[in-house]
DNA sequence: ACATAATCAGATTATTTTGTCCGAATAAAT
DNA sequence: ATTTATTCGGACAAAATAATCTGATTATGT
């Protein structure tokens, strides 16, 4: 199966565009972030921790504790998010996995996909939490 | 892991490349193949199998067998070997795995990720494999 | 006919990714 | 203090992907 993201990482973007999204509620549970985005409690919870870790996301532990964004969204990127669970390795590797693939002995696709890898690689760049925040507001408040 | 395609399929572009590099040489032992681009026996002889029952690849059994191109490089795009291997649907998922990401209820990151897909896959079927033969010629031949 | 050397097909194993479970620690309310 | 409800951490299980093995079939040359 071709994928761009890993499931945890889809999974993680996908919360923290819904933290995103509800700010004003203060710390959201596990479960409802889970139940909201349909995907399993105990994966995006394990997601959640490892953000947590890395500072994106902040964590209240105990009776009405829960997880919301630790930071000003502004200060967010989506390549953080991408950073903190996948890693950044595929924006160096070869997209065919040819050995000795560089730019003195390119592999055939080289150039062009690294043109569209540069442009991924800036788009998550460029984009912070709050430049979604009014299309997630209003898309996310629909599922 | 963040991934574009998956091992199958890099390792099949990859040997689909190689024998369009050496089409002179009529048809190529599997191990010929793996020792050359460094991946498994096995695996690569095991995909070249299912290129061969997609049409994309020539295979002619026993003694002195081995793999060819099985029809003129120039149709063959770079998406045939994608859509053989891996399927299509990548290129009609949403990157993030939102439920209900659609044109009507898009999820955040639709509209730009969208661009790139469409790019990737303009790319991939824009190029066949001889608008890549000169370089993989001149660069297969030195790994 | 026989030996050799390859693809082919199916089963099997290994590894990675995805998902679950359980119990401990934490914090709030009574 | 006790109950309740949550995160947290580690182990565990399931599923998907990657890789290997074995034997059958096919073709070539002697």
């Amino acid at each position: 199966m071709t994928v761009i993201f890993s499931k945890k990482c889809e999974y993680g973007m996908q919360a923290v565009l819904y933290l995103a999204a509800y700010m004003e509620k203060g710390v959201i549970r596990a479960e409802d972030i889970a139940s909201s985005l349909k995907v399993p409690k105990e994966f995006v919870s394990k997601i959640l921790q490892s953000l947590t870790a890395s500072g994106i996301v902040y964590s209240k532990k105990g009776k009405f504790g829960g997880f919301s964004i630790a930071k000003d969204p502004a200060q967010i990127r989506l390549i953080d998010i991408v950073a903190a669970i996948d890693g950044l390795e595929m924006f160096n590797s070869c997209v065919i996995g040819f050995p000795h693939c560089s730019p003195e002995t390119p592999c055939p696709v080289h150039d062009k996909w690294g043109e569209l890898r540069t442009l991924a690689y800036n788009m998550l760049t460029e984009e912070t939490l709050d430049n979604f925040k009014d299309k997630t507001i209003n898309k996310i408040r629909t599922i």
